[in-house]
DNA sequence: TCGTAGCATGGGAGCGCTTCCACAGCAACG
DNA sequence: CGTTGCTGTGGAAGCGCTCCCATGCTACGA
């Protein structure tokens, strides 16, 4: 089953049977078919391997993810599977590699095996030197969420700001004034947008930034456990975490403290991915789609890699506020 | 940066480079050492498309994994990280595919992108067509977790019965007679296994098998709290959940029932992979190890592409239970 | 009628590598 | 001294495909 059979048994060259197999309009009606017809009788499928060779192209992308977001968060998961699901709608395969070993091991085997037409690099951090690598690298690539300090890189971003900014419209929105705030790791480019968001969104209401009702945390639960605690010797009515997750630790304080959601303190979230379990009550959060994500991720690298003006492309993602019932008016009496 | 580039600066032939890129012993020292020293001054990167042309395989496996194993449960996330790593270890890459679309399309696909030397498919379940599919299809294939009723596979397989024994044997241990199970979807055959696992146990220590201390369950959270409530109506001691989503869920109905863990009821678990929030108290369960899953299963699969003789492979991985604080003593008294 | 443009087609080179085969050189043997 | 066997090496054939170029053909206008 070779292009060879196909063509023989059509009764064409090599040549025309490729172009028909490649969607070349150049063929006769009758040409087409018969190889068509051929190649569906002997069940041909073309060899990956001597196409790429002869093309230079192999429809492989190669996605690059740090090893903590698939095992510590949910975050990985969604951005494995939105890339997977629009790559494959694209005719496109998925190369995965995970950064678990040395990074510097990671990036000389993705180069090694430098069979990818371009490469998708999820979530880069502050201190990430293997992402500039890749970036400098031979081939074609695509981040998924703004570079720390880069700005030469395609990207594919979310709108973290307007998303930190729609959570806390909403709870002024209820009547909210002391809307305290648990942030990332501030090393993550999507952490500080969200915060910056945050602080915009009160700038914009005229309510005064206060530094106590800012607790940072690290985007697990445990964290938000811990600067929930801290938060609420504060009094606030309402908090927006950076992340769901830490949105779950933060249910736990509240909990500990006696405290009733909504009813002593609105929480907001940020990601909408399912946890695996909801919380109790449903999280009002803002959701970020990453099934989107993946399909201009993937759009973004085949626009680059197929094109030689090396114009660098950026695509914002928006975001959008799932309200549930984990926010409510502030208490009008003054807190018990 | 091509072989021959590479042979030519130090003097060799093409064949005798490819030699000693290759590892091949039969290179005199200095050919061997002047080759190396080339390549290394060129940076050379040997062209996988060419490599995988001339030679008939490619070094990349295939991992195909139910989408919703990625999405819903926390196992997708462990499979692709133990395979991945594994993977790149042994020198070989990972192509990923979900079975997001119709299987049809999934299984297509994969086909008709036939550069894999290799198949590995996790958790395959009854009904799952497209799992047969792939095992008579052209490449050698790996399970992971075995096959509902397919024999004639290679497979890497969990020990779920002696699993599901070494829980049931800690709860007996520990006093306990009223043993309850969540089962998961006994599609899954390892839903069944840890069924039969707990039915043998009890067996072994001579306790009758009570139906209403068996309830049904998916795997997901809301299940076990399901599940939970109605075996609490035949009041049990301890219960042993077929894996740790449900135990979560379990906690939640016995809180609602106004009950105490472990002191009320002991629960135990089954996986041990990090679910990104740890419940309270610290869940007892039984770990699978998926780092050495994927280690197995990349082994097999290289065996398996590595030899033509057609005999089936079978590896079991064993289990370890993991004593928490979610199991304990039953109460003397009679209940509240 | 001829020249020319346009189209479908076939021929063939070549992508970069592996691998079979042949061969030269050398040591050991009878 | 000729034969044998071994080792290191090079030549060359391909792996299956793409794509450039040349070719033959039809249709058109001059």
């Amino acid at each position: 089953m070779t292009l060879a059979q196909v063509a023989e048994l059509s009764g064409v060259s090599r040549s025309t049977a490729s172009r028909v197999l490649n969607g070349d309009e150049r063929v006769s009606d009758d040409a087409r078919d018969r190889v068509l017809r051929a190649a569906d009788s002997i069940g041909y499928r073309p060899n990956r391997a001597a196409r790429s060779l002869a093309s230079g192209r192999s429809s492989i992308v190669g996605l690059v993810l740090p090893t903590e977001h698939l095992t510590a968060d949910p975050y990985g998961s969604q951005v494995i599977s939105g890339v997977v699901a629009a790559a494959n709608e694209r005719d496109q395969q998925v190369m995965l590699w995970l950064t678990h070993q040395g990074p510097d091991e990671t990036v000389q085997t993705i180069f090694r095996n430098g069979i990818v037409d371009g490469l998708i690099v999820a979530a880069p951090a502050l201190g990430d030197d293997w992402v500039e690598e890749l970036i400098d690298g031979p081939m074609p690539t695509v981040l998924i969420g703004r570079h720390p300090t880069r700005r030469d890189v395609n990207v594919v971003d979310i709108d973290d700001v307007g998303g930190a900014r729609l959570a806390v419209d909403h709870l002024v929105g209820l009547g909210h004034r002391r809307i305290a705030t648990i942030t990332g790791n501030m090393a993550r480019p999507d952490a500080a947008a969200r915060y910056q968001g945050y602080v915009a969104a009160l700038e914009a209401h005229g309510i005064a930034l206060d530094e106590r009702l800012v607790a940072a945390g690290t985007y697990t639960p445990s964290s938000g456990v811990a600067a929930m605690v801290r938060l609420l010797k504060h009094r606030p009515t309402a908090v927006f975490a950076a992340n769901d997750q830490m949105a779950h630790g933060a249910y736990e304080a509240i909990e500990i403290a006696g405290l009733r959601i909504p009813e002593d303190v609105s929480v907001v979230g940020f990601d909408g991915f399912s946890s695996f379990s909801e919380p109790d009550p449903p999280l009002t959060t803002v959701r970020q789609d990453l099934a989107a994500i993946g399909e201009h991720v993937v759009d973004v690298l085949l626009q680059a890699s197929g094109s030689d003006d090396h114009e660098t492309l950026r695509v914002t993602v928006g975001v959008e506020l799932v309200e549930r019932s984990s926010t409510g008016p502030p208490a009008t009496g003054p807190p018990p």
